[in-house]
DNA sequence: CGTGAACTTGAGATTTCTCAAGCGGGGTGG
DNA sequence: CCACCCCGCTTGAGAAATCTCAAGTTCACG
């Protein structure tokens, strides 16, 4: 169940047994969530620590005239609202496809962290790629254009989902829709679209039904300015 | 020396006399970098954390051919390359007025967090405003226009300086050029100097010579679409 | 008095947006 | 089983925001 979350908390360094053991301890109870589903919300004081278990999620803050911004996507093993658990939610968390959740208490989280430094440092590692990964995104919107910022998004997650061993011949299931997308990028629904259009006529990728393809992962790379390095990964997708 | 960082810390909750104590004891060794300079580059693995204690400091990311993204401002009692402490740095620090620097080794850091749980956390939730702060940024990016866009940066900035007791009677210190601006809100300079004509033109604000002058707190927060609750502080200045 | 950085202005070029409408497939009720 | 409907995708076209280029101004500083 914890798997992933183990996973991911030694990307850069092994935890002790006895470490590993008291994660897989943590209580845990599940719950499904349905496309669109919200998880937490704007305003929230969670009681729980949300980790997502299988299926995508993202974060998002939406303005009250329904312009919405999205801030970033999860991947099983990461924690969607760890900030929950030392502050009010200030932003909402979605399923993005079908998603199972465990649902960890706060209580139980606090303890382990507190008499695990090692998992708290790692965990606190993770956090810190988040927000490099925000960064990448900010130098993206601010300044980048269209066109390489939709192909960057899609390096990154095809970067991404590939180190998690879910990239298979340059294809990965990636299920956002299009609007999805302008939301993450600040673009209109059109003009993601139009530029959709020629990143495929470009024969960088495809990009149809949630799936990814790369045609072209070097050029792909190039238009979109990715340099993985941000993303603190060991590897990356070949 | 530390006073700031302890205030810091203890935003939301006291910190024991022990840690205090623990705090004040740290190894700091100063150092003062003039307007412009550079405390840490994109691809270091510093040893040391920076420790801001007078002055104003940015973090950002240039691209080759120069496009300048800044991606936040700091203030004293910040520690600038807090992430340096697990990762190599993806983006830089420089200081934005003369700053004073108070170098901490990372031995005697990680000792420190291990040693204390309660000063671990705090850390960690000033890391979790910051990538809130973040996110603020990323919906303006995506999703403002250029006037509220700026509207929101003076009010987040008056907001921060005022908690900190460094607003008085409206007016702040604020050493930032238009070209600041401009590459933290993902705009040209061109633009942003027009948008601030209006934003003054419409009784707002003054900015000229780095002083920030807030003339109408309630229309800038609402041109800005302003709402600290994301900014976590206690208070917000009047 | 000369110089450079920051700021300002003008004007045309681009990117991106908005509005409006049509298309297509999957799902549902009859 | 079929018609209808909705959501997501696509296209067209004019409008708006923002950018780039180019030059002029101001002011602090040596």
């Amino acid at each position: 169940m914890v798997g992933r979350l183990v996973e991911n908390l030694e990307l850069y360094g092994r935890l002790s047994e006895l470490d590993r053991r008291a994660i897989a301890a943590l209580p845990l109870t599940l719950r499904r969530f349905e496309p669109g589903e919200d998880m937490v919300i704007e305003g929230d004081a969670p009681s729980h620590c949300r980790l997502l278990i299988s299926g995508l999620a993202f974060r998002h803050k939406t303005l009250r005239d329904g312009r919405r911004q999205i801030m970033s996507f999860h991947v099983p093993g990461d924690i969607c609202d760890i900030e929950g658990l030392l502050l009010s939610m200030d932003h909402s968390v979605s399923a993005l496809s079908r998603a199972e959740v465990g649902f960890i208490p706060h209580l139980a989280m606090e303890a382990l962290l507190d008499g695990h430094p090692a998992i708290s440092r790692a965990l606190w590692r993770t956090e810190l790629v988040e927000a490099a990964v925000a960064r990448e995104w900010m130098v993206g919107m601010g300044r980048r254009t269209a066109y390489a910022r939709i192909a960057h998004l899609f390096c990154e997650m095809y970067a991404r989902l590939g180190a998690m061993g879910l990239v298979e011949n340059g294809r990965c299931r990636f299920p956002i829709t299009q609007t999805h997308l302008s939301d993450s990028l600040g673009l209109s629904v059109v003009h993601t679209n139009r530029v959709l259009q020629a990143l495929r006529g470009d024969g960088l990728l495809s990009f149809r039904g949630g799936e990814l393809i790369v045609h072209d992962w070097p050029g792909l790379q190039a238009a979109g300015e990715f340099d993985p390095a941000y993303l603190h990964l060991r590897s990356v997708a070949a």
